[in-house]
DNA sequence: CAATAGATCATCT
DNA sequence: GATGATCTATTGC
């Protein structure tokens, strides 16, 4: 059996946090599949991130222990899952951008009638939520402990990490702080910056 | 293939 | 009242 993380591993910085999950198997319900890419984001600093305003309804969960689920709606439509990283009190946070889909792949194709391949279910943090059944009723869970949760691969493969700038964003747009697995067909495909 | 438009709403100013 | 950690369809080369 594969073993879910623990708290001790999302207590440490967004960036670490970030790069560690990559190859890890995020799993909710039946659905299942591999971090291909992902992105972090910091406290006050970090004019991107939420949290870089302060303590608000929204963000207190990004203050909060970590180990927990951040999941906000973005542009009205969609969807996007964050991993609070960091000790209590202490806010950063890891955006989930692509899964390599494992299981529960009929289910994510009927979440999601118009994707044509199997890299294009979760390919995009907005296209991963909808494909893993994954909303705004998650947000604040305990990941460390329930149905949605991060395991250990099955067996560790070799995997090479290409670090690049984020994706989408206006502040702070040159911060390497984007993590993804080199040639992995389910990232993200890199779309027009403003 | 690249660029653009439109959808649509919670949150913050 | 403006903004945004997006996606898809459509248009134009």
């Amino acid at each position: 059996m594969p073993e879910i993380l623990g708290r001790a591993f999302y207590g440490r910085p967004a960036k670490e946090v970030a790069r560690g999950l990559l190859g890890k198997i995020l799993v909710h319900g039946g659905c299942g599949g591999r971090i291909v890419e992902t992105e972090a984001y910091l406290g006050s600093a970090d004019r991107a991130a939420h949290a870089s305003r302060g303590v608000t309804e929204r963000t207190r969960v990004i203050f909060g222990p970590p180990g927990h689920a951040y999941v906000y709606l973005i542009y009205g439509m969609h969807e996007c899952l964050n991993l609070v990283a960091e000790p209590d009190g202490s806010p950063g946070c890891v955006l989930i951008r692509a899964l390599e889909p494992l299981w529960g792949t009929g289910e994510m194709r009927s979440r999601r009638p118009g994707a044509r391949t199997v890299e294009d279910l979760c390919s995009g943090p907005g296209n991963l939520t909808r494909a893993m059944g994954i909303t705004r009723a998650q947000n604040g869970v305990d990941v460390t402990q329930g149905n949605l949760a991060v395991k250990e691969p099955p067996r560790n493969l070799e995997i090479e990490i290409e670090v690049t700038p984020r994706i989408g964003i206006r502040h702070c747009a040159d911060w390497p702080l984007r993590f993804l697995i080199k040639g992995n067909p389910c990232v993200s495909p890199s779309r027009p910056a403003r």
